[in-house]
DNA sequence: AATTAAACTAAGCCAAGGCTTAGTTTATAC
DNA sequence: GTATAAACTAAGCCTTGGCTTAGTTTAATT
């Protein structure tokens, strides 16, 4: 068994281990996009359009900043809007909202299954969810679901 | 119950909301030091001294940006070196390294302890570990006992 | 309808973290 | 011990994503 605390003295394969960390910084250059489609895609159900102001303050940022990340978007395809409108959707920005959506609830839902209070599954699902591949979400439904089924065993 | 599938048309609290993108983008910040010098402390363990040229291929980056990160990281306390000498890690840098490294661990034990693949841990790992709380560091090293135990008892 | 307030845009600044190309220093190999 | 190769630095460019300050447009108030 290989030392279990990290202690061992062997090092990765170097171009696997430039591989992964490669990977993270792609995940980066992603999240803003999902985290801005998420909340517009948020804001349309709930009050029937996306303003900038919202955005903004719900991001947590200044109009300005908002204002300039939303241009991006627009300059990728993810939404669309006339100056001083609100915000609209692609269908691509529509498509990558409801993945992130469905990736984030999952991830969200986990941490609640594995005993974590419901303000820190929130803000710690927030962060994690553009790190969790395919295959790890399938083993958080796959606890989920498990745990679903022990609770209900006991009603 | 609220709906599972965050179809749920209310919003969460904005300021709350505000708070938590605020606080990715603080743990954002922090990232590639961590990674940096968890990296420089293995290289030192594995081969006795850090050079700047492993560094960089094994974060997958060119020489010249492992050299100006690596100076960041001089200028605010976590390594130390000499113009083409090998780098060293400052207490303050040692100390961040074991941190971010137990944390690593903790993430990728706990990964494979609900079923995901060793290669598939090691990348999602490196992602997640920036984003977890200490309880939600907590509850993993929870199923990563239950899950040791039961192993245990099988043998 | 005019004034005020709110929402939004424009312009410009900054740091981080990528890159390339070119030059310098150190180590290696003859 | 000199030539070559490897490691490293210097300088400059780019994008993202923060910010502020100032101006414009739209909406609300009265």
């Amino acid at each position: 068994m290989p030392a279990a605390d990290g202690s061992d003295l062997t090092l990765p394969d170097a171009q696997e281990q430039a591989a992964r960390f490669t990977q993270v910084r792609e995940a980066h250059k992603t999240e803003a996009t999902e985290d801005y489609v998420e909340l517009i895609d948020d804001l349309i159900r709930a009050n029937g359009e996306a303003r900038l102001v919202d955005v903004a303050n719900r991001m947590g940022v200044t109009q300005p900043t908002a204002s300039k990340t939303l241009a991006r978007l627009q300059r990728d395809g993810y939404v669309s809007s006339e100056p001083y409108r609100s915000i609209f959707l692609t269908p691509q920005g529509k498509e990558l909202a409801d993945e992130s959506r469905q990736r984030h609830e999952v991830v969200f839902q986990f941490l609640l299954a594995i005993g974590v209070d419901k303000n820190t599954a929130k803000r710690d699902s927030e962060g994690m969810e553009h790190h969790v591949s395919e295959k790890t979400l399938k083993a958080f439904s796959k606890v989920i679901r498990e745990h679903t089924k022990t609770n209900n065993s006991k009603h």
